[in-house]
DNA sequence: TTGTATGCGTTATCAT
DNA sequence: ATGATAACGCATACAA
């Protein structure tokens, strides 16, 4: 790998000469920038960024902090940030949490190691606390799909709790009263301010909750399935299913089919996220649009705009979910 | 931030013992380790990755180039690489190259220039002779999805043709005779050596490979929808249609419900891949296994033990796909 | 406009 | 076992 000595001494210039043309900030004569750029060309010189990076306490890349890699919903994120980013010349680099409070920590400790100009981080397993501090350091932090009212200007975040509620507020609507749901993990703030417009929405139209219609899962398939094996165990009846997330209502819809219920006829599910294969169940699912792409695309756009000074950029905090009218929701009334 | 200087001035040793109490290399008495340890605590010490890897020119963090964030492929393909490194202390860069030539060369050279210890590459658009060429420098490059000749030892990849031919198989094992097929984009490797195992199946049973059955999809839904729409605007039967993907399958499946074909009577639809929703389609999806996720876990051992000297770990290259029966196919046998 | 010199935070090679 | 000191490849303040 050539270094930036051998361009110069190819060049018959100085190191801060071919420096000074790699990031043209300041003025160098036509001529001798010709000179180096002809010498980086027969070299074949690539800078190398740790070194820029170390020099200059910068490294135009921006650290990501997801909590799995797989999954629509990560998917959809990581990729509406980076088509933002790579458009701006910058890079991404991704890292994972898991959902453990340590594991987060260390992925965050990583990124800064690392010199990201700055953090989007999807965490759920740390304290506000701990971002409220976090954000005194040198490295930004930015936080997709959480709210923490210290750091709200650099939240990007859905309405959860309007989604929530939205969600059994169509099922209402469609005549339905007895009512399961299926949440996901409650250290989630996600999962928790989805139950919240739920608990919303039935208080709004004087139905009792009732825990026995309600399940705790993993927003996973398998919290769809074992969910609905444990609610159909109780003894209360239920037209309609709400779920906390598409994967667990797709777990839901399998199970349902395999033990004799008729979808929708039978039982009515709703989900929430609008991932993309929501679509392909059969049933197509109704369910709740959650904008990750956009989501991700905006959190991008407020980096540059705070950390590369893109002042224009129109930045969007709190995103708004819609319902999704699709197939597996019958209507019950009259 | 501290700095290893703070440290030792604190510790009231020199930097070369802070550096080997990080390190542990070197031997150190346990008096002076404590003390070291004891200020790094009190600092908060962490060390600068960047500087780390500048000195060292190593970084213990391997690059990862993707096509593709999203979609369920890449996602279990990064999801098992991450989890095997993690597990051995090492991080993860990942970037992408969207199957252009142009941003997969970019994205390996930016990994190269983070002093990646070694990159994981699913490239689709760059040449066999780029990268052998690449392979020359300093940065070694296993290849995922992918088997080029001369670099055997560094590609971890799918018998794609026997896929193709399993496919196909299955499909006449049940009984039919008239098949039609939607092809990737036959640029990509795996794309081409699916439609060559499709053929020999065909051939096998001396089915004659008809053009008129045939498109050439772009491996997302769009490309099966419009894909069977194709298809049936042909003056050719057929009651069976094999996909070179599962999102093509899933997508040419809601296509044929939406335009009256009963599924699987009426057509029968078989994947590959199996992705984690073909079990969630209905009918469910008869395709071919893709162990993606194994495969990741295999790359990252092949890096652990090629470039950080894990020398017993077990290596597996060509990994073998199997056929996943669901309810995707009709037998028309008697 | 161009060059010189120093520093970024480590590792590693010498000494001692 | 420990300490000086020179790299690592580049950016940048200061000179010229």
């Amino acid at each position: 790998m050539a270094t930036i000595y051998e361009v110069s001494k190819l060049a018959g210039v100085s190191l801060a000469t071919v420096s000074r043309v790699m990031n043209n900030n300041a003025r160098v004569s036509d001529k001798t920038k010709q000179k180096v750029l002809d010498a980086m060309a027969e070299l074949g010189y690539r800078p190398n960024s740790i070194a820029r990076s170390l020099a200059s306490s910068r490294s135009d890349s921006i650290g990501i902090l997801v909590s799995e890699l797989h999954g629509p919903f990560f998917g959809q994120m990581m990729a509406g940030i980076e088509s933002e980013l790579r458009a701006a010349g910058k890079h991404v680099i991704i890292t994972t949490g898991h959902s453990e409070e340590d594991k987060e920590k260390d992925g965050i400790e990583f990124l800064i190691s690392r010199n990201c100009d700055a953090i989007i981080a999807h965490v759920e397993a740390v304290s506000d606390e701990y971002l409220i501090e976090l954000n005194e350091g040198k490295t930004p932090v930015y936080l997709m799909s959480r709210f923490v009212e210290e750091l709200s200007e650099k939240c990007i975040s859905l309405d959860n709790e309007l989604g929530g509620y939205l969600a059994t507020k169509a099922i209402i609507d469609n005549g339905h009263q007895k009512i399961a749901y299926i949440a996901g993990p409650q250290f989630k703030a996600d999962a928790s301010n989805r139950l919240l417009g739920h608990k919303r929405a039935l208080k709004e139209s004087n139905i009792e909750f009732n825990e026995d219609l309600f399940f705790i899962g993993d927003f996973k398939e398998t919290g769809g399935s074992d969910g609905l094996r444990y609610l159909t165990k109780q003894n209360e009846q239920f037209t309609a299913l709400v779920c906390a997330n598409d994967e667990m209502a797709s777990g839901a819809m399998k199970y349902a089919r395999e033990h004799g219920f008729r979808l929708p006829e039978g039982l009515s599910i709703i989900g929430f996220d609008n991932v993309i294969f929501a679509n392909y169940l059969y049933p197509t699912l109704t369910t709740i649009d959650n904008p990750v792409n956009s989501m991700g695309h905006m959190a991008a756009k407020l980096v540059l705009k705070d950390v590369y000074q893109k002042k224009k950029l129109e930045i969007e905090r709190v995103f708004e979910p819609t319902l999704i009218n699709r197939h597996s929701v019958a209507n019950h009334n009259n």
